[in-house]
RNA sequence: GGGCGAGUGGCGGAAUGGCAGACGCGCCAGCUUUAGGAGCUGGUGUCGCAAGACGUGCGAGUUCGAGUCUCGCCUCGCCCACCA
């Protein structure tokens, strides 16, 4: 068999399948990617959240960890010591549920899965750690949990207390309040609405440093995860204020308020239905009215209670208040949009002045009095306002009267102060984080309650306080650890005698709380961490994962680094001193991916067809990586062409197709060497701001540049080779299995991973023409080609005489002209 | 109801106040291939034969010049939601 001669001798197609799988062996032997403690160099710290084993990775667990890994290699070239590790976190719901529904052990569903997703996870070519792995779920991670849990409660930051909590009726659980959502207050994660239950539970302190919190000054956070931890602390200052009330030997009724000034205002006092003093104060001739009100509204739904546009109502109980300023008598109601959990559970009402009361005020005919003057001077009558400016004036307001609002808050509040009936107050609408679960599959909480000496904490040489394997998972609303004999039976640490073990497990945020610290000696049996290696590694140097953390993990983990400070355990203030968080892939329905909808993109596929490669610089290319969007895979074929181009322009093997005279061949060469670190100074830029859509378009056009320099004959040439070297070494973050490859097929010393990254050299970069826009009245016209260092006079000149410039001006003189040199030339008619 | 963000070709998207649509997808034409696929080259905002005109959700404004800044609307997304 014959063929015609062709134009280009055939070079290897390239094909994923005969490289990927190689290097990734060869690197894991290698230990290239280890996190050495001993190096000298300087250390970065990079971190994805890790996942839980749900079971199989998806296309948006590819998105996540491939923007960090593209940053983590690139840091890795340019020289650091780089930390990037990954593991589990594997303690939580979805296992049990796998045990009830279907009999599998959490324990072994668990494992299972994470075996199969670290098989799935190597195949990304990620540079992980994996000698660093944590699973939260091991007896060997869970023992440091419970360990910090000790530590919380010698500190006094670990309390026990009865509370209405939030509990899911299907999962049989209780919920934090951050596992509460939407307007129907329903289970984060099976949807069904919550219903209230009284319980004993554990609880973390955080509100002990709500105010340390709201500081992100020292951390380079996104604005809006800043903006949504400072919404969710809530912080409110104002007064708290007590009410005498008319009866013998009863307390005066505090009430919390931003707006003290107002206090000539208030018409009336609402107490939440809860509220301790309802029951001393309610009269008999109110008793059966408060009483059947008190027992709806704790029956009442969450869904009622806090929905915003139903009626207002209440019930007066039939005693009354004295205002401390002007001594009135106001009558106290009940009524549940006051909520017991915030401030003190009780309002003075003003409802002149505040839209809820006012709204109350009307339903129940309460008097409505004005005392604060808005802006316009004019005094409304019976309509709400709650403007609150600093031009605002008090009227009705005793000595007051006259005096600016903002002037008057510190002033009134003052007076209550001096008379012993007020005080300056800070409200936040954060709570204590609610840590018990009832349930099996968690950290077991290292309590015993022993009859005569309370709760004691397990000894901690008898940590960790294991989980039993065998147990009954059916969902009974106790956890499956309560019918447990041999796990319930303990002793008092204290006198020896019987205790009954706690049988709550703890929250799973508690585990990833502290995970980035284990991970720095993932090893160690003796301590939950090694100190000079948690010095040495922390904090975490930047931080990727998703924006729906915000109020959960983010914070919890900010409150327990400065817990852990201020138990002498650590010395830094805040884990992770630089955090981005990556979009999120939706499903092709542009619907949040889940098994449930069936719209989970499984990028196996993809992978087997295009390479690892295809998928990592296809997924960083499709947009913004902090943006994500609706998975649509037909974009692919782009980058996979790319990459073909990017493989047989890094061969040898193919002739010029033509050959330039000597002095064009120089110019190209000059032109290919400016490219080369215009891309170097761009890549570089891109890739340290997460622009990585725009690092590829950029790698991409001096591919281009490149091909159209190999087909004008320069091939051979030192700048040619420079630039294919420089394609390959700032693509290898990106695409880290086909660089290598071309790499070694090159002649270069393994591994291009452990190249310096390239330097940018800017006198190379500059231009030697350029294209200047001529407008005209700020349209474009025309363009003129020149030396950067053109005088301006010249480039005016040049502008002027232009043809299409003239044909506009018409014959007049331009009223100016404005150069912006090296921009552009405007000429401005007259007009 | 409050807060934050976003609206740019058929699609994903690009653009320190300075050439709108980089880079891709798709589409069209050509080359190559027994065919299909893959690959390669060129074209591709809209209207128009063309010259040209018009174009970044809508309406004003600032400016020599606005996708970008200001004000007012509309739409969508996310977060919070009776927090005194």
């Amino acid at each position: 068999m014959t063929t015609t001669t062709q134009a280009r001798p055939r070079v290897e197609r390239f094909d994923p399948a005969t490289y990927e799988a190689k290097w990734r062996e060869r690197w894991e032997a290698d230990q290239l990617y280890r996190a050495r403690d001993d190096d000298p160099r300087d250390k970065q710290y990079l971190l994805t959240m890790y996942p839980y084993p749900s079971g199989d990775l998806h296309i948006g667990h590819w998105y996540a960890a491939t923007g960090p890994d593209i940053v983590a290699r690139k840091r890795r070239m340019q020289g650091d010591n780089v930390m990037f590790p990954m593991g589990f976190d594997s303690f939580g719901l979805p296992a049990e549920n796998a045990a009830i529904d279907r009999g599998i052990h959490p324990a072994v569903w668990t494992a299972n899965n994470i075996e199969r997703m670290r098989a799935q996870f190597r195949t990304m070519g990620c540079m992980f750690d994996w000698t660093r792995e944590v699973v939260t779920s091991d007896p060997s991670y869970y023992h440091w949990t419970q360990w910090l849990f000790a530590q919380f409660f010698k500190a006094g930051l670990a309390y026990r207390a009865m509370a209405p909590v939030d509990w899911c009726p299907k999962d049989q659980v209780v919920l934090a309040r951050e596992q509460v959502e939407g307007v129907d207050r329903h289970c984060w994660r099976c949807g069904t609405p919550v219903i209230k239950r009284d319980l004993e539970q554990w609880f973390f302190r955080i509100t002990k440093y709500a105010d340390e919190l709201l500081d992100f000054s020292d951390i380079d956070w996104p604005e809006p995860i800043r903006l949504m931890q400072t919404n969710w602390i809530g912080r409110s200052e104002g007064a708290e204020i007590d009410f005498p009330v008319e009866a013998d030997r009863v307390e005066p009724i505090r009430v919390f308020t931003t707006r003290p000034d107002t206090i000539f205002g208030a018409t009336f006092m609402v107490l939440a239905p809860e509220h301790p003093l309802v029951d001393v104060l309610t009269t008999d001739a109110q008793r059966e009215a408060v009483d059947s009100y008190v027992v709806a509204a704790r029956r009442e739904s969450e869904i009622d209670r806090m929905s915003t546009d139903r009626d207002k109502t209440g019930v007066f109980i039939g005693a009354y208040a004295v205002n401390p300023l002007n001594n009135e008598r106001i009558p106290i109601w009940i009524a549940d949009y006051v909520l017991p959990g915030y401030g003190t559970g009780a309002i003075m009402a003003v409802p002149a002045h505040d839209e809820r009361d006012f709204a109350f005020a009307r339903t129940y005919d309460l008097p409505i009095r004005y005392v604060v003057v808005p802006p316009s001077g004019e005094v409304p009558d019976g309509e709400a306002f709650t403007a609150h400016s600093a031009d605002e004036v008090l009227t009705n307001s005793g000595e007051f009267s006259g005096m600016r609002a903002t002037d008057a808050i510190g002033a009134i509040t003052q007076q209550l102060v001096d008379i012993g009936l007020g005080s300056f107050a800070v409200s936040y609408r954060l709570r204590d984080w609610l840590v018990s679960r009832q349930r099996y599959w968690g950290a077991p909480i290292p309590i015993v309650y022993c009859p005569d000496h309370g709760a004691q904490l397990v000894p901690d040489d008898e940590l960790p306080v294991t989980l039993p394997h065998d147990v009954d998972f059916a969902p009974t609303g106790v956890s499956p650890l309560q019918s447990d004999a041999e796990f319930l039976a303990a002793s008092c640490p204290v006198c020896g005698g019987p205790a009954r073990r706690e049988t709550d497990t703890m929250d799973t945020f508690v585990d990833s709380s502290w995970y980035f610290l284990r991970y720095c000696s993932p090893h160690d049996d003796s301590q939950a961490w090694d100190p000079d290696r948690v010095r040495m590694w922390m904090p975490v140097d930047l931080y990727t994962g998703g924006a729906e953390h915000a109020v959960l993990h983010l914070m919890y983990a900010r409150f327990f680094i400065k817990a852990l400070r201020d138990m002498g355990h650590l010395s830094f203030d805040e884990p992770f001193t630089a955090l981005r968080n990556q979009g999120q892939i939706l499903g092709a329905d542009h619907q949040r991916m889940s098994k449930s909808r069936g719209n989970v993109a499984n990028p196996d596929e993809l992978v087997e067809r295009y390479g690892a490669d295809a998928v990592r610089c296809f997924l960083m290319f499709i947009g913004p990586w902090d943006q994500g969007g609706p998975w649509n895979p037909t974009g692919i074929d782009g980058v996979h062409r790319f990459l073909g181009r990017v493989w047989s322009m890094s061969l040898p093997g193919e002739t010029d197709a033509s050959a330039p005279v000597a002095v064009e061949r120089d110019e190209i060469e000059r032109a290919l060497r400016r490219a080369t670190h215009v891309t170097i100074a761009e890549v570089s830029e891109d890739v340290e701001a997460f622009r990585f859509n725009t690092a590829l378009a950029k790698l991409m056009e001096l591919a281009n540049t490149i091909t159209r320099a190999r087909e004008s004959g320069v091939a051979g040439s030192a700048a040619f080779g420079e630039a294919v070297d420089t394609l390959l070494l700032l693509l290898a973050p990106m695409a880290p299995h086909i660089t290598e490859e071309l790499w070694a097929r090159r002649g270069q010393p393994y591994s291009i991973h452990q190249q310096p990254w390239p330097a940018y050299d800017p006198a190379l970069a500059v231009a030697e023409t350029i294209e200047l826009p001529v407008q005209v009245d700020g349209k474009l016209r025309d363009r003129l080609v020149v030396t950067p260092d053109t005088p301006a006079e010249e480039i005016e000149r040049m502008a002027l005489e232009s043809e299409h410039v003239q044909r506009y001006l018409a014959g007049r003189q331009p009223a100016r002209v404005v150069y912006i040199a090296g921009k552009l030339v405007n000429v401005v008619t007259p007009r």
